[in-house]
RNA sequence: GCGCCCGUAGCUCAGUUGGAUAGAGCAUCAGCUUGCGGAGCUGAGGGUCGUGCGUUCAAGUCGCGCCGGGCGCACCA
């Protein structure tokens, strides 16, 4: 138990005391007053006056006359509607800081998902197109959920799950034959070559009807697995999934399985017959379809008129299969917003079938260019290496100004992750239910709330460190200055932030909480000096604080995929 | 047409599930370094929370209408 839940215990237990049997209080009900001049944790009385049919300031100047301080808190006062309760802090400073030194990397870990298992289908790109921003979010999005779940003490499972065969696939195969037969591309334009392709046979088929023939004739060919589209096929697949990987851990994103449209293509089509003839699905316009009717979701398009399979077909197998392979509790998807109906529609047709593990889309938004939309289509994207090379250069440029003095190779590296950071951040610092317009300009800042302000963070107190030779080990007591004061509050929330965002999957919430650490320890260090070597004790202790937030800082960073640096 | 989402400072966004004086970052302006990293710190200006009703002790938050924007609704994924 956090040092914070142990505090709202013993306030449950006073609170309890003094009113009685006639009203229950839920932890649940506590706030955090908007200013810390109120007190750190607010009981509000609103609801307990209403049941007594009285006035809620009243009732909370009688429960605060009739509380007494405890081990961990110091004071209580009625303002108003509320009781507000004070941290002692002295004990708070040394349960919080003895804490998070003790735990290292496991501080902010909970237990609410002890013996429950989640698996979690994320990473869902298509080969043959390029791995865009919009990609990036959704992987470094899912991978955050996992982490936040393991955190909790769940047992999770990270599928990535790769669009490797279907319509825009045949499309690119088509055109390699048609306009590009023979060529040969360098290693490294591979993957931007293909999302030329793409790019060009949808322009020529949007003004050609009669392409789309021979392009469902190559799809058909590829299903049966017909050379030499085949061997074009596996190998172009190829240069996809090793692009793919390697962004993947640039993102410090790890799928713990991979599947496959292409592996589960045969077995959505044969439950889908199997569908019909159990009179589940029906025929009409020549398709198979779910009539939806009944859930009001419509009608739902299981198998195209000429056989050929969907992203609904092979999604059903997909479903089962994973469940067949992993047993989870529950299965998450983190697909896009724009997938909701769908998603509602599969969801609807596997409870038919009898499926009864719970299903839930986890949907989120989508990053927009200022002129609008992404679109593979009109080639109209912002790609990850795109975006990445020119973050590099940009720090690069930076990191050697300010370390002229450093290798090419380390101002490399640290311009690589300062990129990444910087990326990943921009994608983790917004509620992922709203839309990011992506602003070239505002990624390439590393001012404010940025993943950059962050390193900072942690660069400093590496430095602190390397600067003395006072270990940080000592009385944590000395520790009484208000900006003090301030980060161990601050970082005794962490564990309920995790906690929370591992229900809500609120990611944000956590780059929020990290970035409100940093700029308190900003401030803190602005202020006051730390390193005094005639005063060994008190810098013990400071040192200790400066230890604790880089270990919360650095939990709360990984949770959101980046990774700390020691030096910028 | 039906459904879902969004509208908060010049810009980009928070707002703890209906609570205390609506907050950050960027930008603008004014300051801070013979102090452990200035990718930093301090301060200032900037708001009829799209709009109108309603619900109640209390609304940026809930409901209804309107205005503006985005997305989805049968052979794409």
């Amino acid at each position: 138990m956090s040092t914070r839940d142990k505090a709202i215990l013993d306030i449950v237990k006073a609170l309890k005391k003094a009113i009685g049997k006639g009203y229950t209080v839920h932890p649940d009900i506590f706030e955090v007053p908007p200013n810390s001049k109120y007190g750190d944790i607010a009981f509000p009385c609103f609801d307990y006056a209403k049941g007594l049919g009285r006035n809620p300031a009243e009732i909370a100047s009688e429960l605060a006359a009739h509380i007494g301080p405890t081990d961990y808190i110091e004071t209580i006062t009625a303002a108003g509607p509320y009781v507000n309760f004070t941290f002692s802090l002295p004990t708070l400073t040394e349960q919080v800081i003895k804490e998070i030194l003790k735990l290292g990397v496991t501080y902010g870990c909970g237990t609410s998902g002890e013996g429950k298992s989640i698996l979690v289908d994320y990473a869902q790109p298509n080969t043959h197109k390029e791995f865009h921003i919009g990609h990036v979010r959704n992987a470094v999005l899912g991978q955050s959920i996992i982490n936040i779940l393991r955190a909790n003490g769940f047992h999770v499972v990270g599928a990535s799950y790769i669009g490797d065969i279907g319509a825009h696939v045949a499309k690119v195969i088509w055109a390699m034959e048609k306009f590009h037969h023979g060529e040969s591309v360098p290693k490294d334009q591979r993957t931007k070559w293909l999302g030329e392709v793409y790019t060009q046979a949808t322009a020529y088929v949007d003004a050609h009807e009669e392409a789309k023939e021979e392009i469902a004739l190559i799809q058909r060919k590829l299903e049966g697995k017909e050379e030499p589209y085949y061997s074009q096929w596996k190998e172009t697949r190829e240069w996809s999934l090793t692009a793919f990987r390697e962004a993947f851990k640039e993102l410090h994103v790890h799928p713990d399985v991979w599947y496959f449209e292409s592996d589960v293509e045969g077995e959505g089509k044969e439950i889908v017959k199997k569908m019909l003839i159990d009179g589940l699905a029906k025929k009409s316009q020549g398709a198979v379809v779910m009539d939806l009717a009944e859930e009001n979701l419509g009608i739902f398009l299981l198998l195209k008129s000429d056989g050929g399979a969907l992203y609904s077909t092979k999604e059903i197998a997909l479903i089962l299969r994973k469940q067949k392979d992993h047993h989870p509790d529950r299965q998450l998807m983190v697909v896009d917003v724009r997938q909701s109906l769908y998603f509602q529609q599969v969801f609807a047709t596997l409870h038919r079938m009898g499926f009864t593990q719970p299903l839930t889309h986890i949907a989120y938004d989508m990053v927009t260019l200022p002129e609008g939309a992404m679109s593979s289509r009109s080639g109209n994207v912002v790609t990850f290496e795109a975006l990445r090379d020119d973050l590099v250069n940009s720090f690069q440029e930076e990191t050697k100004k300010r370390h002229p003095e450093w290798t090419e190779k380390k101002v490399e590296e640290t311009a690589r992750a300062l990129a990444i950071a910087s990326m990943i951040f921009m994608m983790q610092r917004q509620d992922s239910q709203t839309i990011i317009t992506f602003d070239r300009e505002e990624a390439l800042s590393f001012d404010g709330f940025t993943g950059p302000y962050l390193l900072y963070t942690v660069a400093r107190i590496a430095s602190l460190r390397k600067n003395t030779k006072i270990k940080p080990k000592g009385k944590a007591g000395l520790l009484t200055h208000e900006k003090e004061y301030a980060l161990i509050r601050h970082l005794a929330r962490f564990p309920d932030e995790v906690q929370k965002a591992g229900i809500t999957f609120q990611i944000s919430t956590i780059a929020l909480w990290a970035f409100e650490l940093a700029k308190l320890f900003a401030e803190y260090y602005h202020e006051v000096h730390v390193i005094d070597e005639e005063q060994k004790e008190r810098t013990a202790a400071r040192l200790m604080l400066c230890d604790a937030v880089r270990i919360a800082l650095e939990n709360a960073l990984r949770l959101l995929c980046i990774e700390p640096i020691e030096e910028m």
